[in-house]
DNA sequence: TAAACTTAATAAATTATTTTAATATCTTTC
DNA sequence: GAAAGATATTAAAATAATTTATTAAGTTTA
């Protein structure tokens, strides 16, 4: 692993930063990690320690000699409010430096589509959650907010939803919360969470797919999430792929949003069994949404080929895209992530079909092809990644002193 | 502009680079840029300066106050062998510090195509253009070339042509010439000239186009040249693009290279005028494939319509693949480069159209798109550039010995 | 036109970092 | 199972970098 230059001045937050990614190191690990001598690591590690932010976690076994002290972040020692939205619903957890929650995970009814009071009632949820838990304002980092749109990370900007009259959400959030807060496109938070904890970890070129309602893209370039010169980078699901498709929401036809979502997939269900396809999604056909689509999942695993079929079209679309994906950017991974990577294992199949019919060998070859474990855990812990991401030396100043307090 | 992180023992070699690239510097600035203290910067300056490679170029304009004296490398310090190769012939050059050739830019053909003796020849050239020289080869600091292919710029292999046997060019060819020798996609080589000395000097998110007998992308990502996973990202111009179109020498169909190189533009223009279509180009139609490209592009300027209509049929093609391209890449800057940039005027309003048609009008808004004014000379700067970006401490102080050994 | 204000370069003092050496603890090998 | 080799931690010495103060040189303004 390269080492990460940093300056003095920032290296106890970029310490903690690891130990947050990594769960537990040694000083001798952060010293070549950082490139700095271990006193230097030794004096910032103890420092964190009597700040209240590290823990020793017992030895490591020896490779050959003393055995090295393993150090941690002490998981209570501040929590991090992690949201993840879609268009209908919005989940709040609250989780600690380990990314367990600490009190169960809420699920909210918000529709983002053309309701000007979604980003207040937002505001609302999450100030009522933090009562709830009784957790101390003062303890907890930042706000994470992954949210689907047009979202400018770097300007805290959403230009599809939640409008703050132009103001940034960040600022917005923040002086109706007291907390920092950071928001940042769904499927780039998905991205950061299978790149820190998943299973794209520590990996530097990773093409992250969003399977959901849409169909989103997280880049992950030189070891870091790409957002490109406006923010939003990724944007997938709008390319024009096929010369006479299916109208897209966007205005647009042959995008693959159009030709290869769930909620495609879904409708495409729907359609099929009213004319006489013969499924076990019957019975599921007059349910909401996001049931039928928990429903096709559950029907796909047990063998229904209608379903099967559907998926398999979907994913020969998906792979058509990703040989798009790939002659442009030569990734070395892509996840299957987000609600529809349950489907990924039917889909790997066609998938792999498509990269071989439109991608130029070479490329292809060693492409491999991942389906998230996290799953629908993911936009949530990438939701807190994104506040420690955005954790410096002067939030642990900040920090250090509450926690010293004692609140 | 950010500061640049580097390591004490990097200091004077990342100062020598910054030097190259900004032609002239105060200590002050240099100060800020590197983020290290005045007394550092001008001990490294000062040293510099007694090796030979930095002079002072005198005083700048005052701010305010006192004038800052104006450091810049010493032209004439040390040389770079540049190579440019494409399919058909390869030019040689041996520039200076402020990339100006010492003597005159040499072309000769040299297929790559089937060519088993290629590699050879190619270093035959370079003793040979050495010689011719008579610059002492222990002035040069190594040898950069940009060529076609899938290219390996990290392992330093092209997969398409000039095999090694499996070796690195890089170590082949030095081992054969003593010289130290770096190799890289011409299309990546030409983006690293334009974001360094040209259009889009210091600009972060910038894709190049290279338009020549194929049509190559160098991207520019987060200020740095992106090679993807195995250095062969940027193949654009084999993605699926259209249902049915032309078959491409890749064995695939619908591929941009296939109906909008000017390799098909030319055998367009020869179809047409046997065909019958008017055309000042018809005195030109026997002369080989290089002259005719030349001609291409002068008939254009005199707004031959025939010619105007094969280049804006390719511009709205090359305008449909930089849809896909901005939807993924989200870039601040296209820059049209490469011998074909001449025609850049003319196909930008095809080009603009495609845009308009296949972008989504927030992605399309602020996109600028940009002709190079380094035109042909792009490759060989860039091959000089992939040099100086592999310099390091190690090599200044190799060159340091030399410079006063007075060789 | 001189005083006040900026900016640049240099020198001395202070602060920070790395090396080196010493010690502690564990693994391997004879 | 003791001695040799390896790795981790701690302490002291040596080195390097930055801050601060000073001098120099130029601009702006009253």
């Amino acid at each position: 692993m390269k080492i990460k230059l940093v300056k003095a001045s920032e290296l106890k937050s970029e310490i903690l930063k690891k130990l947050y990614y990594e769960n537990a190191l040694s000083c001798a690990e952060l010293s070549v990690l950082f490139g700095k001598s271990l006193p230097i690591i030794m004096k910032a590690i103890n420092e964190l320690i009597d700040e209240g932010f590290v823990v020793e976690v017992g030895y490591a076994p020896s490779s050959g000699g003393r055995r090295p002290l393993n150090y941690a972040v002490k998981a209570d020692a501040m929590y991090i409010m992690a949201i993840a939205m879609d268009q209908l619903s919005t989940r709040i957890a609250i989780v600690d430096l380990c990314n367990r929650p600490v009190a169960e995970v809420e699920m909210v009814e918000l529709l983002l589509n053309n309701n000007a009071v979604a980003l207040d009632k937002l505001i609302e949820y999450i100030n009522a959650y933090i009562l709830k838990t009784g957790i101390a304002k003062e303890r907890i980092l930042g706000i994470g907010i992954g949210m689907p749109g047009f979202v400018s990370a770097a300007d805290g900007i959403n230009y599809s939803y939640l409008d703050a009259h132009g103001q940034s959400l960040n600022e917005y959030i923040f002086s109706a919360t007291g907390l920092p807060t950071y928001v940042a496109n769904d499927s780039s938070v998905i991205a950061l969470a299978e790149q820190k904890f998943g299973v794209a970890k520590a990996q530097e070129e990773v093409m992250v797919i969003n399977l959901g309602w849409g169909i989103g893209l997280g880049m992950i370039v030189k070891g870091e999430v790409f957002r490109g010169y406006d923010g939003f980078a990724g944007e997938f699901s709008h390319i024009p792929l096929f010369e006479d498709g299916a109208l897209c929401i966007c205005g647009k036809q042959g995008c693959l949003e159009a030709e290869a979502s769930m909620l495609v997939v879904v409708e495409k269900a729907k359609e099929g069994i009213k004319q006489g396809r013969l499924s076990t999604l019957q019975s599921v056909i007059d349910d909401p949404l996001k049931l039928m689509g928990d429903a096709i999942f559950e029907v796909a695993a047990t063998g229904d080929p209608f379903v099967i079929e559907l998926l398999s079209d979907a994913g020969y679309k998906i792979g058509k895209a990703l040989a798009i994906l790939i002659h442009i950017m030569n990734p070395k991974t892509i996840v299957l992530s987000g609600r529809g990577a349950k489907g990924g294992k039917i889909m790997m199949a066609p998938i792999q079909l498509a990269l071989n019919k439109y991608c130029i060998p070479r490329l292809a070859a060693n492409i491999e092809i991942l389906i998230s474990e996290l799953g629908f855990d993911g936009e949530i812990i990438g939701a807190a990644v994104l506040v420690m991401e955005n954790f410096d030396q002067e939030k642990l100043i900040i920090n250090t002193k509450r926690i010293q307090m004692n609140i």
